[in-house]
DNA sequence: ATAAAGGTGACGAATTAAGGCACCATTAAG
DNA sequence: CTTAATGGTGCCTTAATTCGTCACCTTTAT
């Protein structure tokens, strides 16, 4: 017998049993045990609801969910959720392997008649949009598998068409304006690094031994190890309303907005070899900012314009 | 996927229609046709009691509804749905009331304790981030409300200061880059307009007749509705590689992006009183990018470096 | 301690799945 | 009668999956 008919079968077989173990499937369906435990796998995967017993006297059971009431959200709860699941299919890559297809018509099957009606009123109405994926990024389950298991991870990672190989320790991954992140300690470089996730060409979980107390970081207390060099240099501009709003939109853990008697700055530092990245950065802003401090900043950017002028 | 789930929600998807095409289950599954066929006859093997009808306008049919064995979600979807949901958390204003908190619960309810355990170690470890909403958007549930019940709405609307009041049948609402927007089209003006839903200072439903057909309008098919003036101005510009990226970070409905013998172009129009604002977009590629036509928009742009040259 | 349950990892041989292609059969529309 | 749209078959190649075996681990009740 072929392995989907096999399945389906057991979902009948299961489903009819409140109890089972490894040998009732091994003796009906005349399989080995690695088989049946595979098998089971395959159930949970399609959504079986069986959970195991471990030890003697053990075994599977099912969850009985029909006592439950089937997981009763209310209308704008489903709403909310559907909706996050719309904004999370436009994702073309997802540290999770999902059938949108299935999810949705699983979590049609739980909605009353009247709230797949309203659902699909709405479906045309509200959207969440993100930017649009911008470039696959093949390796997100490994990535984040290693963060969650707190493994050590070799990855060859291209930049500017060098490849090099490098042994992080993954702390999380985030999807950030059209692109995946890994923040990640280099443990070669021993320092905190942020890693674009489709420049990563190949991921391959080690045995090597984790960083201890990593895994008790978080995504956020990942960013205080970013810690400035001693060559990073402080700057400070001076931004109208619109240019806040703009610094609101986009910026970096490395600034901040303060006011300060009824004027508004940018400040923070940045790196001397971050200097054209900034320059491109605050050239954003227009009119809507004035560069303070440094010196050199405002030269650079001079220089930036001038060179954008005859570009032309 | 894998076939033996793949044939799992065929049966479901099949149980809820009573007619399918293979092309159907092509685009669905994303299969060949050769393999949906094969498909059909593993539906077969499994009991599915299919009939095929032969010639146009043909197709299979249900002769009565399979018994499925019920199913939950499975552990990905599970992680999904609850990430998903936590993006949505993080929305200052939704176009509904909705308690994280109850459906926090209600979600860590149904599940088992691995999954639960598997959850709680993910909680830091992936984030979908957004551009955190910047200003406060009041009248949400109005907007959506009379787009799906496809109401007239009388709405004051403050542009730079200026408040005026206009009565608008919404379409649909989205949420980007920090705001919301709400396509509508505006009786008065008879035009196809998209308002930012935090400068609607007071909205009230009314019993206005709506325009008949505006109903039938999806998200996307809204946007057709607009169109370039006579006044209109077509421009292009080359790009590299950095520059089609960010072009794909950033753009609008009116641009596009295009190849041409091994170059890649933005072409698109502008409305003459939207000069200043394609200017500030078009800046923002710095030197990924050259304009090629018209001239006024390389004058423009050149006057623009100038003040800023000036400003600094 | 022991027995009985579930669970993991690795490997190689056997099997199956998948897509592509060419071509056939049936049916409705024009 | 032709065309388009639909289901259907056979055959080929390549890639992926499946399965059993075996060794060994974990959990739990007795």
């Amino acid at each position: 017998m072929k392995k989907p008919e096999r399945i389906n079968q057991m979902l009948r077989f299961i489903n009819q049993k409140q109890h089972f173990t490894l040998q009732d499937l091994m003796h009906e369906f005349q399989i080995s045990k690695r088989t049946a435990l595979r098998d089971i796998a395959a159930l949970e995967e399609v959504g079986a609801p069986i959970y195991a017993e471990y030890g003697r006297y053990g075994g599977y059971r099912l969850l009985n969910q029909i006592q439950v009431p089937p997981i009763s959200f209310n209308s704008q709860e489903v709403f909310a959720l559907y909706f996050a699941m719309q904004a999370l299919q436009s994702f073309s890559n997802l540290p999770f392997q999902v059938s949108f297809r299935s999810i949705h018509e699983k979590f049609l099957n739980e909605l009353s008649d009247n709230q797949r009606q309203e659902i699909e009123r709405m479906q045309n109405r509200v959207a969440f949009r993100h930017t649009e994926q911008i470039a696959d990024s093949a390796h997100l389950e490994p990535l984040l598998t290693a963060s969650v298991k707190n493994k050590v991870l070799k990855v060859d990672y291209q930049k500017t068409s060098q490849t090099s190989t490098r042994t992080i320790q993954p702390i999380s991954i985030y999807s950030m304006k059209g692109y995946w992140y890994c923040q990640a300690y280099d443990i070669c470089k021993k320092a905190y690094r942020v890693f674009r996730c489709d420049r990563i060409t190949s991921a391959e979980i080690t045995e090597i031994q984790p960083l201890a107390g990593l895994n008790e970081m978080t995504m956020k207390s990942a960013h205080s190890l970013w810690k400035p060099s001693e060559n990073a240099v402080q700057f400070k501009c001076l931004v109208d309303r619109k240019g806040a709003e703009l610094f609101l939109q986009e910026h970096y853990p490395s600034m901040k907005l303060v006011h300060e008697k009824e004027n508004m700055y940018i400040v923070g530092t940045y790196e001397p070899k971050e200097l054209d990245f900034i320059i491109k950065y605050l050239a954003g802003f227009g009119k809507s900012m004035k560069i303070i401090e440094p010196v050199i900043l405002k030269e650079k950017l001079r220089k930036y314009y001038k060179d954008l002028l005859n570009g032309i």
